[in-house]
DNA sequence: ATTTACCTACCTATAAGTAGATAGATTGTT
DNA sequence: AACAATCTATCTACTTATAGGTAGGTAAAT
């Protein structure tokens, strides 16, 4: 891994961890070993850097949706639920909702950005419930997209409380209420 | 209003609107015409700051506890829904979540503070689903502190979202939603 | 006489970013 | 193949701005 990438890496940990206001190029430079002008060369701006950090999720993002593309619905929201378990028993946050909550202090194109990755995961939450509700698994609704959202939000803010807790005994549950909610015939 | 309460009122909206780690004392300063060591003087520190605007909250909750305790659970939980509906429209996030995605970077004394308010917000819900339940106005659930979270998490989020969509169309259908989700009979 | 609520004038640390140098790899030209 | 030009990735050293906080003074209220 070249240091362009390991740089990605570790903003992306420290976004996840402190928030984008809250760390800094020499936070960076401390955990790699490089100095924070060498970060300048690679992202003249932190705004870049932050585009990076998200471009890189989308990237994921993508890869996971390929990948999972002949699974089962349930398979696939599954697959969600496991992301945001994994984030909350390492601390971390999901990256939307790191950023949300000092989004008017990044600026425009670090926003779009963030967008457009918000929008990439809606998208495919709702075409996951689509897909469970015409196989007959999924409960109906009039608005997936609507409730693809709702799913969403639940899981990043059960994240931050969890964190918050300091113990995340309670996310394996909510979960499992959430998934029970989303299928026909639970029980 | 004193000079006190103004530095309270202006950190509660910086640190919902922007985030902890985003907003300084000459932020405030430059608000309601103040010195920033002045500002010192009735907070000496940021955490200081932080955990008067967390007890303001606090007491705001704490009133509102006590102002509905005769209304119906249903009027309870509108009242929860107003505060984060109000939130939304105004672009902000709940604190929770405001103070949530940078809680590494603050120190114990906020955290336990923010705890505080927290546990007092579950255990207010949670109550009100019981109360809900046991009037057959709610459906049942095997744990309603975990419902309770749930519901709230629902909530801290979707101001979140509505943020980042920068248009709020979708905050009246997922709170029908959720309401629906809790009622019985309802059609 | 003391406390309250402010002030001016600092300090130290850090943030983000810039300027200019350099060693080493890559590429183009004859 | 030899040589020059350019590019890449790093460095040192700097600037400007801001953050959080401190020291010490002062006018007015209690």
């Amino acid at each position: 891994m070249n240091k362009k990438e390991q740089i990605i890496n570790i903003a992306d940990n420290l976004l996840i961890e402190k928030g984008f206001n809250a760390f800094s190029y020499k936070d960076i430079s401390k955990i790699i070993d490089i100095k924070t002008s060498s970060i300048h060369y690679h992202f003249p701006t932190k705004t870049d850097l932050g585009i990076a950090v998200i471009k890189k999720h989308l990237e994921a993002l993508e890869q996971t949706i390929i990948k999972t593309k002949d699974k089962t619905p349930i398979e696939k929201i599954k697959k969600l639920f496991i992301y945001y378990k994994r984030l909350s028993s390492n601390q971390m946050v999901c990256i939307v909702g790191a950023l949300t909550s000092g989004l008017n202090t990044l600026n425009e194109p670090l926003r779009i950005e963030l967008l457009n990755f918000t929008n990439k995961l809606i998208d495919w939450v709702t075409s996951i419930l689509n897909e469970g509700q015409d196989q007959l698994i999924f409960k109906t609704s009039t608005d997936s997209k609507l409730k693809a959202k709702l799913l969403i939000t639940n899981l990043m803010s059960l994240v931050q409380l969890s964190r918050i807790e300091h113990q995340n005994n309670s996310i394996d549950g909510i979960i499992d209420i959430i998934l029970d909610d989303l299928l026909i015939n639970n029980n």
